[in-house]
DNA sequence: CAAAAACTTGACTACTTGGTCAAAATGCAG
DNA sequence: CTGCATTTTGACCAAGTAGTCAAGTTTTTG
């Protein structure tokens, strides 16, 4: 009990040692694989502690619960899930953003696919544990750039679209190649793999879009 | 072990009693309810013979294995959910088809969420149940399909777009909303429940997608 | 209306798995 | 080098859960 006070009594500025740093990096990037994998009920501890290349109780020293790894994976992957449409331009030309938007995303999905996962089964079972940051977080955000979208919609620089379903809709499209991956590979077979296939999907996915929203004269 | 063989001796015709057919069907759509939700490892055969109201072991008696419901709720939801697809016509207007796709999938993603959240489910953790499925039903199936799309496009009825593209899209766009339904409430908030909401949203993915494929001349 | 078949269930087993603990090993400041 | 703090782990425990079983109850059938 004093222990913890021994050399800064109130404040509670848990110095990270050289150590920490190394593990739970271990740890969240094997947690990453396996929680994206197989869900977090579908996940145990002794998955990530293996993965990670350390014993189980040595992990659980450095995040006490499951649920501690899980959450602080989702916390890391957020912000950054986010960033693109936060860069979302208001002053710049509207199919130029979208293009940018869009071509982010894909590329996302294509070189984070675990990361793309893990929010997919997490929202997909209610989001249970980020329902907060949805709220507090994403919502202000998608709120505030679907209000950009709707001025270049009332500036005849889009189509008219509702600016939340042309969102939902970029988000769909762009990630379902990472959440749905086995049913594209199942389809397309080999050549999901070839050189050049994010290129092709990217291709489509932008002619359709952006011929949807690009304003009819 | 001669028991089985009395009636009908070398062939295994299985009939079907009425409390079995009334106790299957119970079973199966409790199982939707629970499996959609939590998934195949986060469901406990408790949970589902408790929402059958039943016994767990007279639930085992009809589904000796857990794996047994699932994959038995997976075959019986798969079929429903291609149909929509196998009914495009060939001969048909192509907006029009796709027309009517589209809408037809988004009353299914409204009508059966759970049926979706399954299915997305399955794909998302590898598809270990049904990549037979996928390569043996539904690959031939959309190869048909996207042959039909290639057709149209070279016929100049269509804006040139890669068809299986176009076909993830789709089911991108519409899946969306079912799968991903709390993130889309967190955002969208109590108009996701409001009458009208469902027009709304086809209409928004109807113009996008439409519009993207429609020929520009 | 019996007797057989089909159905139902309480009690139980075997196993998995999240988490604990005390003791040992290692790192590090003076 | 020494003593304290941090890190590591083998052994363990308690809870939860898939599946069994034998004994009962209900339904069907001749």
């Amino acid at each position: 009990m004093a222990r913890a006070a021994r050399k800064k009594a109130s404040q509670a500025p848990e110095k990270t040692t050289r150590i920490q740093e190394i593990n739970r990096r271990l740890i969240l990037d094997a947690a990453l694989d396996v929680f994206s994998t197989y869900g977090f009920r579908g996940t145990t501890i002794d998955q990530i502690a293996e993965k990670a290349g350390m014993s189980k109780p040595n992990l659980l020293y450095y995040f006490p619960r499951k649920q501690n790894i899980y959450v602080s994976l989702l916390e890391e992957t957020l912000a950054e899930w986010l960033a693109p449409l936060a860069d979302i331009d208001p002053e710049g030309d509207p199919i130029e953003q979208l293009r940018k938007y869009i071509t982010l995303k894909i590329s996302m999905s294509e070189s984070h696919p675990e990361a793309s996962r893990l929010f997919a089964n997490e929202v997909l079972h209610g989001a249970p544990a980020i329902s907060d940051f949805l709220a507090t977080h994403l919502k202000p955000l998608v709120d505030e750039k679907a209000a950009v979208i709707r001025r270049w919609v009332g500036e005849g620089k889009l189509a008219p679209v509702d600016p939340y379903h042309l969102i939902f809709m970029i988000w769909a499209t762009t990630q379902h190649y990472a959440d749905f991956d086995v049913q594209v590979r199942a389809i397309l077979g080999s050549q999901v793999g070839r050189h050049g296939f994010r290129e092709q999907t990217a291709q489509a996915v932008l002619s359709v879009i952006l011929n949807g929203v690009r304003p009819r004269d």
